[in-house]
DNA sequence: TGCGGAACTTGACGGTGTCAAGTTCGATCT
DNA sequence: AGATCGAACTTGACACCGTCAAGTTCCGCA
């Protein structure tokens, strides 16, 4: 896709972002199950032990698709931002929907983001995928949180909220994918936030 | 639990509930990835493909440590709730902890519970053993569903929050396990549950 | 020109789920 | 009582998986 000839690394970096796609393509055509070191190899076209020469094992593939799944999870809430309400509470449940939205379009990514390992485990100690997509909710929270409350809390209380509603809707508990956004559950679910910050703590 | 002695098929049902014990013990000593058929066989005494004349296979044994894990999950949030305060509030907060707790003792079911086949996939055509654990949800918050709203809204307001809270905890969200319960944190995310049922939809 | 090293291949190993064919043994029927 | 029938379980095989060790190829650099 890049202009530039091939150079030294080319390769590398080629056969590399080529496995990172095809895993991701695996994830969304089978779910996590399909998503398999071999098959990532088969479909780029190299031998079932090239990969282990990119990533650390299964784990360093997965790590390395985590990473990619979080820029196409910030371009989701940053887009959703961009296109509602711009006041404060409408890019909040802008962020909302555009959350649930990825889990809609890319539920294998994001088992993987939240998955096993956990958060800890993506790109360790290399820059920080997810702090990305942290920072664009803590910039839509600021406005929610009161005087003498850490932001850290009311992003919290956003952030679970969403990211529950994602996974039940992930483990199917209400009908069809895309449901809960098409009929109008979700924003019924989002009223919750119009009290954010005027709750105690008890 | 019955006093009837051990009658032609018990067995089988000896069996089946042995396979099922050394299964949640597998998930609880190395996570959902050291789940297996084989080691829950070799832990029962049985050759490696006695298991499949019980399960349908290993997304069968989930089902079945789905449904297993379904009655302590209930557990849990049954005495949470009878412990504390008995205020609706009260009770209300309880279930939330009693929630996070499980997660916390038994993050593996809780895997497992909500995974890749989701809850769709748990006892198919049998009795729906979450019900039971949603039943108490469900009491719990009549008390915070305002007239003319659908209880169903308010229910899945505090389930979101609650699992997005669980889950990414599960997720290392929060340093160690325990933390979030000892630290106070979860108590002030559950300070958005303060004006449930006062939040309009839009 | 030769050398060093990274990228990649080949082949093997143990572990996994799953299937097909046996074996065993208790319950039931005549 | 003896034959029979079927469920429970074993044995063995197969394909697939992640991973490791050794070999090969080939590019960049001294």
């Amino acid at each position: 896709m890049t202009a530039s000839p091939p150079s030294s690394h080319s390769r590398q970096r080629d056969l590399r972002n080529t496995l990172v796609r095809a895993g991701i393509d695996l994830l969304e055509e089978g779910g996590i199950e399909a998503l398999t070191l071999r098959k990532c190899a088969a479909r780029a076209g190299v031998s079932h032990a090239a990969p282990a020469h990119h990533f650390d094992g299964l784990a360093g593939l997965k790590a390395a698709i985590a990473a990619e799944g979080f820029r196409i999870f910030s371009n989701y809430m940053r887009e959703a931002r961009a296109q509602g309400d711009q006041s404060p509470r409408g890019q909040l449940k802008s962020i909302c929907r555009g959350y649930l939205q990825f889990g809609v379009d890319h539920g294998g990514i994001l088992r993987v983001i939240f998955g096993d390992r956990g958060l800890a485990g993506l790109v360790p100690g290399g820059a920080r995928e997810d702090a990305d997509a942290y920072q664009i909710l803590r910039e839509v929270c600021a406005p929610f949180v009161p005087e003498g409350t850490a932001a850290r809390v009311i992003e919290l209380q956003v952030w679970s909220l969403i990211h529950g509603f994602t996974m039940l809707s992930l483990a199917g508990e209400f009908g069809a994918p895309g449901g809960p956004l098409e009929d109008g559950l979700f924003d019924q679910i989002l009223g919750l936030l119009n009290a954010l910050g005027t709750s105690g703590s008890t």
